[in-house]
DNA sequence: ATTTAAATTGTTATAATATAACACCATGTA
DNA sequence: TACATGGTGTTATATTATAACAATTTAAAT
């Protein structure tokens, strides 16, 4: 089991925001949207974020830069990580399927190497823009 | 089968010059590589870098905003990419199983929806560095 | 309680990555 | 020839992220 990390004020403050977003949010979005709590340079976000990510709090979605709180109860850790993101409206989903993870963790690449952490990002078309 | 794509004079000289390269390349770096060859601005390298990626001839390395020529004969088109990252000396290398590809390309959501279009990265320790 | 180490904060400045807008040029094709 | 499409060159700017440094807070161990 994982130690709970209690998290800071500007950890938390940013990880509210994130949380109740429905959609990824970006770092300079973020910014704005807590100047008014006082957290007013770049590097007091960026550093929230660094730190929420490594505690597996949030995720960073890579292809756009952006970041979403985790709604997978399994990953306590950030490490192994799975997303679909809708091509039109943008929206991200994180994967939890049990045998995805369970695959990915186990394939062995030509060198019959084995990795525990990856990010994988599916894109499409979610059900809403089908 | 897929026509094949003939590179504009940019698109060639910043092709050649990814392919050449034994590790991905940035942006800047390939600016900087190019220079003397009259290409003078990131937006010229940006385009170029743009189309190759949806012609599928390179691929973005997503985590790294990095760029390395496809190796893989069965990806024509930038769809479906998977690779594996060393977090020590940050080789790079695309991953070409027709087994993962299978299974991603087959894999279904939770809501029964396919995907053919993904972007794996799996982060681990390359043999030298073990 | 006091010390100490580690982490976090606040701040200014700057680096690195990427796109907007616009005029012009090359190529293929009707 | 005219037209459409895509590529080019250019300047300016937007967006994303980190460097460097000093001050403060926190947790743990005396």
């Amino acid at each position: 089991m994982h130690k709970e990390h209690i998290l800071t004020k500007n950890q938390q403050i940013i990880f509210d925001l994130i949380d109740k977003s429905p959609e990824p949010m970006k770092a300079y979005s973020i910014l704005f949207n807590v100047q008014k709590k006082g957290i007013k340079a770049p590097l007091q976000v960026y550093r929230a974020l660094d730190k929420l990510v490594e505690i597996g709090k949030i995720h960073k979605i890579e292809s756009r830069n952006a970041f979403i709180a985790c709604h997978n109860s399994s990953c306590r850790v950030a490490k192994a990580t799975a997303f679909s993101i809708c091509e039109i409206c943008e929206k991200v989903t994180e994967i939890g399927s049990a045998g995805l993870s369970k695959y990915l963790a186990n394939f062995k690449d030509k060198d019959g190497m084995k990795y525990s952490k990856y990010n994988l990002e599916f894109f499409g078309l979610c059900k809403k823009c089908r």
